[in-house]
RNA sequence: AGGCGCGUAACUCAGUUGGUUAGAGUGUCACCUUGACAUGGUGGAAGUCGGUGGUUCGAAUCCACUCGCGCCUACCA
């Protein structure tokens, strides 16, 4: 083995034998175990999230397929309609041509040119994460099978009046030129203003007199499209205008003053203009009232035709400015006034979204949601943690109708015929649209030009891609699937709308548990992105990166190209030397020990690195452990085997945390997995047991027995811990456990054995030894006792001591035979010399093992004051305590009320402090005196 | 406005149903290249657990209030 750990050299290698060997795959064995994987944009890369995500699906999938369960990783990319779309449009207005200068089927042409362009990418990505997803089933959403499946949904949904179309006010994407759900808008503060405008109120005759009413609005140009003013019916001063009409300015027409509870007396100016085609509270207003539509805008957010002239063919904003000028050349302008108001924004486009008046196609949600609010609440599907399920109700008791139409190319079609008097015929081809509706052949039909929302076919997913409509063997068992992993900002995009579909279409959950785990942020807390040059890219972290390459991947590209000098400087102070290579083990057991539930996670590449020099103790323990094994009798082949104290105490410990790790993945508590590998491996095995083997190897006086048990118990805990980590670090563990296993008897098939498809560990209670843990307690205050003196004094470590012991109890003296060796070792002695009673002692540096002194005489060694000095520190240690359990004691209700076992542990510490401080202060007074 | 979450060592985080001398990693200080590992070993320093009040024999942990930060939803003429 290399004395180094060099994730390079095992990585690609074992991730192409697994995939090859195609243990992937389910086992067709045992209760099925199923994750669906939240299906990436297909021409996307992989970004922290991502890892961090696959890291949790991997660990409980390998956890299950090596706990025996019928395992399946469904992996699958979705088509992300929009965002693809945009991308190739892009690289067309490269080439200075649009989309339309190709028509609709040569630009799809490109569309799926650039996905099996790009579209490998992610996938690639995926693996380099160890990713156990069973490639042989991957999906993606535009496949013919899953486009079946919309086709299908589709149909049934419109038969049954669960969809619809319908004109109404939608989100309009001005740029995209399409609609989006009210989930894709982003509203964000943004600095604006008030305008107050004067509606003169009109006579009779319909002609402005000299009164007005004063309108506040953030938008003067919707004034073109007002169709009312509306004031509250008990508005105390303004009331008794509602009936009466006002002029409109700039537009030659009046318009009625209605009553409305909509308008607020204390808001604004107590009464508010009304533009039903372009606000979605006025809109209802304009309901109430059978007020007229009027729509100001072309689908670009120009002035269309019908406005006046003079604005016609303006934008928005132009026409904004113009409107306001020509309102205060009238006089009509109150005044203006700064304001702070939340604009809508596209999340793809990044423009203002206009409420605009187009058809589109919905899906009437309220009846869906019932059942799926009804799968939470009677606990058959879990969110973990489980207050998400708050937010999961709050939009489903809230829900509105899902607009699924979208007026781009990119996208399954929907599946809607149109005759010339325009009736509609649904079903999943023309051909059937003819035969279900029994059209003449000649009848000219036209397929509706608009596409599905890509998360329309996400809903699908966890049946779509176990081949539904079929009946396949695949959605009998793997449906329900078990657990959903993903974060809560697609718990209303994507995780309630599965859950409808699922019961919908299913009759039965998508999946048992909802897992909703955290963002992943940069150490400071701060979201990673592009914009602010802050991010970190999960590859980089596992090959590394050179800073100059660091500082070009984030300097380039930007929407902001004046944020480059900052983002550079930032980078080159937080990354002087770049970024070493860490590999991939290092980085999953990092997401794994910071993924506690329900809070974001703060990538500190600082745990990074300490995991990566994790996996190098893992590495050289085992480079130990082979060195002292291979080629030798680990019992093996049976013969007499002895166990040690330290044998027993690590075999009891590991059965300890075997249970802690079970536990922890079972509750999504991966960090306390993790925290108790690292834990046991390092402080426990590494630290205390490898150096307790080393003197009853290295010991010519061993018997066979002797060190066939120790061989045995450093192989078969190592191995056993490799099946324990496997699921979090699957490389590593695979690499070393190939060597590894045959010692500890495993008959290993070359090229086709795998620690993944090994048992996980399980504890055996009966390996639990309370004795040889206490042992081990006495040994290792025994040993830390003169380490902590040796350091404090500043002696060689490797300077053996002779030493005297004290006051030592038949116990003790038992402890001190049976443990001579590993004290010898351990400690560094000399020699061990008991003082008999009465007997003087030399000057000495004491520790305290229990009531027993180990006395480290001082001649040459130790400097008066400072073991007076180190005692005095602990005396102060030891009185404080002292005083807080008095404390404690003198208190009669502590006694009185405190559970027996708790005071009488409390007496037994205050008693042991007791003896220690008098004990302590002896020897202080003895080398004051000195 | 409503909801959720967070505030523990310089930094990133644990702290399971209230009972430990409040822990880990990184960083820091001292010593050490001893035959698994300097991506290491040994020893040390470092926290009034955001604040106030309460419940309790006992609070980082439960309750109330409060300050600070973040997120989500809704609304803003």
């Amino acid at each position: 083995m290399e004395k180094r750990y060099d994730p390079h050299a095992i990585e690609q290698h074992w991730y192409e034998t697994w995939e090859k060997q195609g243990h992937f795959a389910p086992s067709g064995e045992g209760e099925p175990y199923c994750i669906m994987i939240p299906p990436p944009n297909v021409t996307g890369t992989l970004h922290m999230g991502h890892a961090f995500q696959d890291t949790l699906m991997d660990t409980l999938t390998r956890y299950h397929r090596m706990k025996g369960h019928n395992t399946l990783w469904q992996p699958g990319t979705d088509h992300a309609g929009i965002a693809t779309q945009m991308v190739v449009e892009r690289q067309l207005n490269a080439e200075g041509k649009t989309r339309h200068d190709l028509g609709r089927d040569k630009f799809i042409d490109k569309v799926w040119e650039w996905k099996e362009h790009s579209g490998g990418t992610i996938t690639r990505q995926l693996r380099r994460m160890g990713s156990s997803l069973d490639w042989k089933r991957e999906r993606f959403t535009m496949d013919e099978g899953l486009s079946d499946s919309v086709h299908e949904v589709f149909v049934r949904l419109y038969d049954e009046g669960l969809i619809y179309r319908g004109k109404r006010l939608v989100n309009w994407d001005p740029v995209l030129h399409t609609a989006v759900s009210d989930l894709e808008v982003v509203s964000e503060e943004e600095n604006g203003h008030m305008w107050y405008i004067h509606y003169p109120i009109a006579d009779d005759k319909g002609v402005a007199t000299e009164a007005y009413l004063t309108v506040a609005t953030t938008r003067p140009e919707t004034l073109l499209g007002d169709s009312a003013v509306a004031i509250h019916p008990e508005h105390p001063t303004l009331a008794k205008l509602i009936g009466k009409r006002v002029v409109l300015p700039l537009c030659e027409r009046t318009i009625p003053i209605v009553g409305d509870e909509h308008a607020d007396p204390e808001k604004g100016t107590g009464c508010v203009k009304i533009t039903p085609a372009h606000d979605f509270n006025d809109n209802e207003v304009g309901k109430r009232h059978d007020l007229p539509l009027i729509n100001v805008f072309t689908i670009d957010a120009k002035i269309n035709e019908e406005m006046p002239e003079k604005y016609r063919g303006m934008d928005r904003y132009d026409a904004r400015k113009a409107i306001v000028a020509d309102l205060d050349a009238l006089g009509l302008l109150d005044k203006v006034e700064p304001h702070k108001l939340m604009v809508p924004r596209g999340d793809r486009s990044h423009t203002v979204i206009e409420p605009f008046l187009t058809d589109q196609w919905y899906v009437k949600t309220a009846p869906l949601a019932e059942p799926a609010i009804d799968a939470v609440k009677s606990g058959k599907i879990k969110f973990v943690p489980q207050n998400w399920e708050k937010t999961y109700f709050e939009w489903m008791n809230n829900i509105e109708d899902w607009c699924i139409s979208r007026q781009i190319w990119w996208g399954h079609r929907i599946p809607a015929w149109y005759d010339e008097a325009g009736n509609i015929y649904v079903a999943a081809d023309e051909a059937t649209v003819r035969e279900k509706y029994k059209l003449a052949d000649d009848l000219k039909l036209r397929q509706d030009e608009d596409v599905l929302d890509t998360w329309f076919s996400s809903a699908l997913w966890p049946f779509s891609t176990l081949g539904w409509p079929q009946k396949t063997p695949e959605l009998e068992t793997f449906y329900p699937t078990s657990v959903l992993i993903t974060g809560f900002d697609i718990i209303f995009f994507w995780v309630a709308r599965m859950v409808m579909m699922g019961l919908k279409f299913m009759d039965d959950v998508p999946f048992k548990e909802i897992y909703i785990h955290g963002l992943v942020r940069d150490s400071h807390g701060q979201k990673m992105s592009k914009s602010k040059g802050n991010v970190l890219d999960p590859i980089d972290l596992i090959d590394g990166i050179d800073l100059e390459t660091l500082v070009a991947k984030r300097a380039t590209g930007l929407m902001q190209p004046q944020m480059r000098a900052k983002i550079e400087k930032q980078t080159r102070k937080d990354f002087p030397d770049g970024i070493p290579s860490y590999g991939t083990d290092a980085l999953r057991f990092t997401f794994a020990a910071l993924a506690s539930t329900g809070r974001d996670i703060n990538f500190d590449l600082g745990r990074t690195e300490g995991y990566r020099n994790f996996c190098n103790k893992i590495w050289n323990a085992a480079r130990y452990v082979l060195m002292n094994t291979e080629e030798k009798d680990c019992g093996q082949e049976g013969g007499e085997i002895e166990l040690s104290t330290a044998d027993r105490w690590i075999i009891s410990r590991l059965q300890e945390t075997e249970t802690a790790v079970e536990r922890g993945l079972d509750q999504y508590r991966l960090d306390r997995a993790a925290n108790a590998i690292y834990e046991f491996t390092w402080n426990e095995y590494c630290d205390w047991y490898l150096e307790l083997s080393k003197p009853v190897l290295y010991n010519d006086d061993s018997s066979e027995a002797a060190l066939r048990g120790t061989r045995r118990t450093l192989v078969r805990v190592l191995e056993t811990l490799l099946r324990l980590t496997h699921p979090i670090m699957p490389f590593l563990t695979e690499e070393i456990w190939q060597r590894v296993a045959p010692l500890a008897g495993k008959t290993l098939v070359e090229g086709e054995s795998s620690l993944m498809l090994e048992p996980f560990p399980t504890a055996d209670e009966s390996k639990i030894d309370t004795h040889a843990s206490s042992e081990m307690e006495w040994v290792k205050a025994f040993v830390l006792g003169i380490r902590s003196i040796r350091g404090e004094m500043d002696i060689a470590p490797g300077k053996p001591l002779a030493i005297l012991v004290q006051d030592a109890s038949s116990e003790d003296q038992r402890r001190l035979n049976d443990h001579q060796t590993t004290l010898h070792s351990l400690a560094r002695l000399e020699s061990v010399e008991l003082l008999a009673e009465g007997a003087e002692a030399p000057e000495s540096a004491t520790a305290l093992v229990g009531s027993m002194k180990i006395l480290i005489p001082m001649a040459g060694l130790i400097d008066k004051e400072a073991e007076l000095q180190r005692l005095e520190k602990e005396i102060g240690k030891v009185e404080g305590e002292i005083k807080r359990l008095g404390g404690k004691l003198n208190n009669p209700k502590f006694v009185e009320r405190a559970p027996e076992a708790v005071v009488a542990k409390e007496r037994e510490k205050l008693e042991e402090m007791q003896t220690r401080q008098q004990q302590l202060i002896e020897q202080k007074e003895k080398i004051a005196a000195l």
